[in-house]
DNA sequence: GTCAATCGTAATTATTTCTGATACAATTAA
DNA sequence: TTAATTGTATCAGAAATAATTACGATTGAC
């Protein structure tokens, strides 16, 4: 995988777990801002991830003066493949979508078995991924 | 994953394990150009495919007039996870590798933790891709 | 009611990665 | 000697991603 956006959308949340679990904190928020300066990314970047999440039900946004996100369920509640599914990314394994060559038997099913392929990779990618709870993640934290 | 390297590496290695079992075909090698049409690609595409394929230990190739490509192994002795590290991809759960916030405890662990999850995903997609064995795909054939 | 800070989103540019294509030296069978 | 092939280098083009700027809509604080 090129992108960063499923690294970056684990650094949310893991951000927002940390200070859901830090009873001690007055804040229950950060703002976009905040969350880009934790990823060393931008604003906007977090703002889009931030959509994502929030359509997938995992967060909930305040706009306005004092807005920001906050998680929407505890961070036992939540597994890394709740985020990877947020985002809507292609499959891992990626199938070649080119027109076959109708006289070459190997060309006219590659598609096919490359797509049990990848459906197979993902559903395995999937179930690991279901195994890591956010809950888990933060544990690590400092 | 974004790139089509992965398939395009499978249909050559499927082109080559059909001919290989086919006890009639009088030619016992394919060239990059026939490769290239079949999988609807350039033959430069192919080539570099096949410089990484053999480098793996997995084809074999002969320069030169009726030169071209052949399989090393019998096709019940290859899986697609020979394939996949054959091409030394990129992990397809990337780690962001900005440098950390020092006073931000979740910036400073994420590295690691993406890592673990990186490596974890690695190993079930390796674990699923050795199941899938050259032999199997070619009975999908016509 | 006004102001300031925030999210949500569009638009644009820059960056990176991959693909496609041309070219050519080295190789090798005919 | 010739023709066809691999192995590479190089460059242009395409596609995806990231970064940036901008701005309307929203909303708490004053």
């Amino acid at each position: 995988m090129v992108n960063k956006q499923f690294a970056n959308a684990v650094h949310i949340m893991t951000s927002l777990a940390v200070l859901k679990n830090n009873k001690e904190s007055v804040h229950s928020l950060l703002n976009s801002e905040q969350l880009a300066k934790s990823a060393n990314t931008n604003a906007v970047v977090v703002r889009r991830l931030i959509c994502s999440l929030t359509r997938a039900g995992l967060i909930q946004t305040a706009r306005g003066k004092t807005g920001g996100v906050s998680l929407l369920k505890e961070p036992h509640q939540i597994t890394l493949k709740d985020i990877y599914l947020a985002l809507e990314l292609n499959d891992t394994i990626s199938t070649n979508d080119k027109p076959a060559h109708k006289d070459c038997p190997v060309s006219c099913s590659m598609h096919q078995i490359m797509t049990t392929v990848s459906e197979g990779a993902e559903k395995v990618l999937h179930k690991y991924l279901e195994s890591q709870k956010l809950s888990d993640l933060i544990k690590k934290i400092k």
